[in-house]
Formats: C-alpha cells, structure tokens, sequence
DNA sequence: TAGTGGTCTAGACCACCGA
DNA sequence: CGGTGGTCTAGACCACTAG
C-alpha cells in the first residue's frame, strides 16, 4: 500500500502511527481531540481497517490514545510519564559490566518473619518462611546486598536448595517463572551492619529496591536489594 | 470459536495466552523450548493463524518469548524482570493522596549550563538555557525539589512563561507532548541547602529521579527531582 | 533456499455504551 | 438505537535467516 504523500518507511501501520504522533507534536490533534474512526481513517490512509485498528490499538496501549466504544478515539488529555525499567538478575547485571560475579550467604534460616513482611504477603499469623540474607560482588567489592523471605507453601522445594551455589533469585526465577510482581523504590541511610557489608559509611544513601511476586494469588517471595551510593538504575520510554 | 478442551473466557487470543502461559509454568515447554510454529498452534487451537500471531506477538513484547524468522519461537531463557512505573504530574500525585498542592518558585534564569548537563543534551559549547529551581508542596509541607534546565533552542517560547502560576512542568506536557525520555533513580544525601528546603537532617537520604526528554534529536529538559525520606516509587508489572 | 515469522486485506460479527 | 471499537477469519505476499 501506499500512504498518501509520503515515503512508506517500515509497515503500514507503523507509518499510520508516525503520521498521528506528528498531527498530535504539530497541534492538527490538540489534547482531548476526538480523532476520525477507523473507517475513515483506513479510507484516508488507503489501507484495511485492521492495519488502522492495529495502529490506533498500540497507540493507545502506550498512553497516547484513549479509545471508548461509541465514543471513539480522543488524544489523552493528561498524558502519563512512564519509565520501564529493566531489572535484570545480578548475575547478569555484573557480567554485562565485564566484572566477576561472586556472592555470600550470610544468613539463612527458616523462621517466622516479621510483621510487616506477614501482612505484605498476606500470609497466616504463624506461619514460618525460608530467610535468607546474601551478599552480591563484583570483582569482589560489594555490589548489593539481599535480603529474602519465601513462601514456603508456596514453593517447600525452596527449603532443599543450596544457596551457597546458586542464589536464591536465580533458582526463583528459574523454577517459578512469569509471575507477577510489585517494585518499589526508595531511599535509605544505611545502617552500621548494612554499612560493614557495602563498604560504605553508616548513614550513606543507599538505592533500596523491594519486589514482591506472586503467581496468580499465591505470594512467592519479597526480597529487599540494597545498592551502595552512586548506584543507579536507569529506565527509557 | 472454540479452544480445545477448556472454556473460551474472553478473547480467543487471550484464551491462547493463557493457555501458552500454563504450560510454560508448568514446564511442559521450559525455559529454551522451541515451541510449534504459528500454524501448528492455529490448527491445535482451531483458530485462524492471526488469532495466533497476535497471541504470540504479545508475550513476545512481554519478554515471555523470543521470535526469529526462521528460527521460531522459544521461551525466553534469562528472563528479565521490568518494572513499569509510572510518573505523574507533581500536581495529580498530590492532589490523588487528597493533599492541597502547592509550589514555590525559588530560581529563575537563563544561563550558561554546567557542562555535565550541556554534554547530557549534546549541546554547543556556549549555548544558553533557561534554568528554574522549585519547591512542591503537599498540604504546605516539603513533597518534591525540581531542578530543571530547558533548551531554548528546541522551545524558545518557554523562556515567555510565568514560572510562577505554571510549573514548568506541566508547561512542557502541556506543549510539547510525546517526547521520549531517559529516567534515572539513585539515592543521594541531602546537600545542607537540600535539607532546608525539604525539612530533613542534611545528609538524609534522598530519592532522585533524574529524567531527560528529547523530541526526535532534539533535546528538550532534563531535570532533578528530589525526594524526602520516606518517598517511594512503585511499579508494577 | 525453504521455512519461519511479519504484515496486510476484505469482509464479517459482536459488545458496548453514548446520544 | 446505532455507531464505535474489538475481534476473528481465510487467504495472501513478503522479509529474513538458519541450515
């Protein structure tokens, strides 16, 4: 197909794209605009309804679009900055950076956790889960510290495991893939303890990153990354 | 249609999801399995081969699948965790947690950059930008220091705009919308200066969330935004 | 070079929900 | 109610690349 006016560079529906993102920078398409429908768009752009509908589809997935049946397709009047952040294991994190990895367990126990962990999983009051604290370097300086609680009912395997070997987020993700997740991110001043294991004075700002994962209902895991200052993480859009 | 042996909940592409999902948690296709080809999958599924390519596309996207031609279509081996966060407008995260908005301009001039921000955008040596700091305030308490320089070249109207009713923030959403841009977050110890402005010991750890935006080429802002203790950023996946 | 994914089409039916 | 987006189909051609 051809676009009308201009150079097809890529797919269709890539070129339909391009030519709504540059109406809307050059105001043809101010915020809160209602924009034609698909039909005639794809009569427009001389191309099926499906390439348009694809188009708009993705669009709008991105935050750029708000489609309602009936209403049809307006310009997103307050548009949401999104940052993706790639969080890769650190295994992996440290070897993309040509240093060794290496890692310490420093603590491992099953126990019942605290609180405030109990209540984040929504488990029962009693119950008892695998604690694991470690250690993770880079050419043998510290690079992060881990501090881990698994839902035993969840995943009894994880009791077995050897975690002086293998680390117990390698091992999650191996064995429970795709589950669902929740990251926060925040700051926090290091304490003494945290302090003598990153290297770093107590009180130093460190980068405090804590997921929680869950397969379907079922909580898995929340673990707590500790990153020593001038650590950063870096999302694009 | 009809998907095989279970009951159709939602879009046939969703039921396929589904249905790819279970067995690769169930390990009936592991991490590094080569799955059947998009026709093998249409025929078992009893659907057309779009409904699957879309299906497929989709958990490719996610991180779920790797597709080459040729090559067909694996389970990821190394999966990485992303995490999507999502960075409001000062005034909306606010105002969603019922609290009164409010900001206070602090700074306002045009001016050389250090160089550290002029070779971030890639600009002439020389060249002049607008630079603002501010203070957001949550119910007249501390929420959010920006510190922001924006190129006069890409957007010589904002240098005209009264930084003290608009943020320049929403200034720029407002005016230049769906520009790409690199988010970054680390931890940083309140300078003294830091710590007047927003409430806390010097030396506090802080959440900073440094983002710079480009339109194309052309580089629009980059800006630091500092967070008092406490401040967390959450994503989901 | 053959097989895989990537895309497009023309047409169809349906669900939703604003006018 | 009727127009909109949401989805599906059967078929087709193309682009890439692993073997």
């Amino acid at each position: 197909m051809t676009v009308a006016g201009c150079l097809p560079k890529g797919a269709a529906y890539q070129v339909v794209q391009r030519e709504i993102l540059s109406r809307i920078r050059n105001k043809v398409w101010p915020p809160g605009t209602r924009i034609p429908g698909e039909i005639d768009l794809a009569a427009e752009f001389g191309c099926a309804r499906a390439t348009i509908s694809r188009a708009l589809r993705e669009l709008a997935e991105a935050g750029v679009l708000e489609r309602k049946r009936r209403a049809g397709t307006r310009v997103t009047l307050n548009p949401v900055r999104r940052a993706m952040l790639e969080i890769p294991m650190v295994r992996q994190q440290v070897a993309e950076t040509g240093r060794a990895y290496g890692h310490d367990l420093l603590f491992r126990a099953v126990e019942a956790p605290p609180e405030a962990i109990r209540a984040r999983l929504g488990l029962a009051v009693g119950v008892r889960m695998l604690h694991a604290r470690c250690l993770h370097r880079a050419d043998g300086r510290p690079f992060q510290t881990e501090d881990r609680w698994i839902n035993l009912e969840a995943v009894p395997e994880a009791a077995g495991i050897d975690l002086t070997t293998t680390s117990a987020n390698e091992w999650l993700i191996r064995e429970m893939p795709l589950s669902s997740a929740e990251t926060s991110l925040s700051a926090a001043a290091a304490t003494d303890a945290e302090a003598a294991l990153l290297g770093c004075p107590p009180g130093a700002p460190l980068l405090d990153i804590e997921r929680t994962t869950w397969l379907g209902d079922l909580p898995i895991t929340t673990v707590r990354l500790l990153h020593p200052p001038g650590f950063r993480v870096v999302g694009r859009v």
